[in-house]
DNA sequence: GTCGGTTGTCTATAATACTAGACAAATAAT
DNA sequence: ATTATTTGTCTAGTATTATAGACAACCGAC
């Protein structure tokens, strides 16, 4: 019941640091420690080098910290959650939870919709869209980065009400809407990308929680297309029956 | 940029083989095609023979289908989108997609409470629960494996209920509940552990969306909690804001 | 049939990952 | 101080992974 398997591509090492990581994020090791080297090359059925090498990785991620003569202990992690609903919005959703939540620019520019985009933000085919993508911080680590896309006609001064505002929320304000809601998510999963693991500071093997949604405006017109990747060893998605205070019926 | 590192624990190959099987999913090579052995071997800088392992295990999987003198051919695959809202049932959110959408269960025991359960479930420390094990399949492919705790003494008879009935819902509906509702999901992910590889049959580095999820009956009393574990490779999670035809306001 | 393009197979070599064993160095408890 | 426990370092051998090149086998088009 090891667990793990030889001549996948995938080093025993690598395998054995993945499962400690989570091991940990399950909640074992809420002791603070992990078992002995000697131990854990029994449990993997490994040599204890293979083990070293393993921990060694989960140190250099900051997910563990060994001592000689001591052992080596669990560096306490946070996770945040962050609610999907009606009136989802990212820095009011991790309130709370961080000191700081920000979502920044990193790119914008024009492009005509595809069949998908059209018919989502029910556009003309070959519309043409506004396209952001930002990433999501909160107390300056990367949680998400996404791309989002509008109707660049109903919606050409969003960017530069974006550098203004800081936030889509305000910058679509900016732009005559007051209010949207979030009408549709869908959630997928999958191993990090290498442009992933650049913009979220993501280790080889992490995964990202996936989701594409669309946002309306009250009158239940489509105004904003959105997917999102999430580093999933860092956030959980909550999907809440109703938003406390929502101005929906 | 080609996305693949070296010295990271992950083979060469395997890595090459994940970054294909991820762009099929994004929908690139809709064509059906994928590029030739020399030309993936260019862009990813890498030995055509390493290329071909990675084409080698795509195959395995069923990925892919490769003829000599042809080429490297794309197999059609199909993607089942869960619904998650106040009505989530799992044969009933797959109609429409698949012919056939059951849930297996694969053991049940009797446990007490943990903390965390307890308060879930709003039962006092220790309390014994039911905990019921399940698999659910679509047209015979493994999707989900489920774990489903309910208070043992409200719900003395479900397992003899499930066996006679099939399903969780129509299990509840024998022990007196006609209806229950979906009041909170907490979505994240993660790589598929050794046990989801054996019950989902999936791949070594597949990928699992979990969560965790309560019902309650129509009192907004908790009577169900669950941790399930979806194959990211063949689920996709859409959070709808209300389901159509709802009992409630 | 012939040809260009593609995948299949073979040999050989180098780099990386894993195992094995021994002993040093640090920690914590006695 | 002594001891048991635990991590750190070193050497060496084996297995797996990656590279390189050459050529055969096959497909489809002409």
């Amino acid at each position: 019941m090891s667990g793990i398997e030889r001549r996948t591509g995938v080093a025993l090492w690598r395998q054995i640091a993945d499962d400690i990581r989570a091991a940990i994020g399950n909640g074992d090791h809420d002791d603070g420690r992990l078992p002995t080297e000697a131990a854990l090359a029994a449990r993997f059925d490994v040599n204890r080098h293979t083990v070293r090498q393993a921990i060694a990785a989960l140190a250099r991620e900051g997910v563990v910290e060994t001592v000689q003569g001591r052992g080596t202990a669990v560096v306490p992690r946070r996770r945040v959650t962050y609610p999907i609903g009606a009136r989802t919005r990212f820095s009011a959703g991790l309130g709370g939870q961080v000191a700081t939540a920000v979502t920044r620019l990193i790119g914008s520019l024009r492009e005509t919709a595809n069949e998908e985009l059209a018919a989502t933000l029910r556009l003309s085919p070959n519309a043409p869209l506004l396209r952001l993508e930002t990433l999501g911080e909160a107390d300056g680590v990367p949680l998400s980065r996404a791309v989002h896309w509008f109707d660049a006609e109903r919606f050409s001064g969003l960017v530069e009400a974006y550098g203004r505002e800081g936030s889509i929320t305000r910058a679509l304000a900016a732009c005559g809407v007051s209010d949207y809601v979030r009408v549709s998510t869908e959630i997928s999963a999958a191993p990090a990308t290498g442009a992933d693991r650049e913009d979220l500071a993501l280790q080889p093997g992490a995964v990202v929680l996936l989701t594409r949604s669309v946002n309306a405006d009250p009158q239940g017109r489509p105004i904003q297309a959105s997917r999102s990747r999430f580093a999933a060893d860092r956030v959980t998605l909550s999907v809440a029956p109703d938003e406390p205070a929502t101005d929906l019926p």
